[in-house]
DNA sequence: CTCTATGGTCAAGCTGCTTGACCATGTTGT
DNA sequence: ACAACATGGTCAAGCAGCTTGACCATAGAG
């Protein structure tokens, strides 16, 4: 690969990543959630028993002061609460509520249809092998951007 | 693909985006130019006989003030000039300075090294198939974070 | 030769993040 | 037991990078 494509491979992932977020976005709120797209890497944090803001600042990759004002928007907009934490009194289990789980379904859905549209062009097989490869590449990448 | 997976795919192409952006950026710096990300995505378009201000705005998928904005930026630093648009008055071609190729090869350099470091992983057959699949994917895609 | 569209800039404002300070609680070492 | 330090969380202030709105100069169409 040429030197010239390496910075066009760069520009394609970004494309793809910002198209497939927009679209998750859209349809969440298509479905009647208002959100930014940061909500569901959030959510997705949240869903196996919850997490302390500290926890949900690493997943993210900003720091917990951020994490704890996306952690306010989110409680103001019903999505989650803040639960004494069991076992350690300076914390707090951040959890999703039952609207925080309808919303977390929402872009389930809204995920699984855009990238059906991406199934409708690379195909089932193709389609698999990116996901494939793309999990080898960046185990561990930030889920956000940089920019 | 089931419905959960689609997000975990989202993230993984955010995680995948961020890293090499990340990776392109330190790598820039480390050859002695200061910059962020969007630069290199800016010295593509600028780099084959400059571009308006608009143009640039398009491309990056923002206002023209924000790009304005940008060059200003590009100026103070060295790496651009607006010069007077040749058969129209109102526009400025905005062109690469001498360092600002220097600091587009940089930029090549570090992608190729970060892409490199993927090859290593994927080998190069699956890294071609990546891009090709990605391209294919989001042809016209932002080449910004929608976050 | 108006009338409208377009390229560019200036100015103000906002959003989402950061750094720094601080308090409460947990953990470790002596 | 308790001093010393580490860690989870919040409050506050600041800032980078973007947006919207207003405006001017020039272009192009009728």
């Amino acid at each position: 690969m040429h030197t010239s494509e390496a910075l066009a491979l760069s520009a394609a992932l970004l494309a793809a990543a910002g198209d497939l977020t927009r679209r998750i976005n859209d349809g969440v709120v298509a479905r009647g959630f208002e959100g930014r797209p940061s909500y569901g890497f959030a959510f997705t944090r949240l869903a196996r028993g919850g997490a302390t803001v500290t926890e949900l600042g690493v997943h993210l990759g900003v720091t917990k002061q951020a994490a704890s004002q996306l952690v306010d928007e989110l409680v103001r907009k019903g999505y989650v609460e803040r639960l004494p934490h069991p076992g350690d009194a300076r914390a707090r289990l951040i959890v999703l509520t039952e609207r925080g789980r309808e919303c977390t379904r929402a872009a389930e859905e809204a995920a699984a249809e855009a990238v059906r549209a991406w199934a409708d062009v690379l195909g089932e097989e193709q389609l698999g092998a990116l996901r494939a490869q793309l999990t080898r590449i960046a185990p561990s990448g930030p889920i956000r951007p940089v920019w």
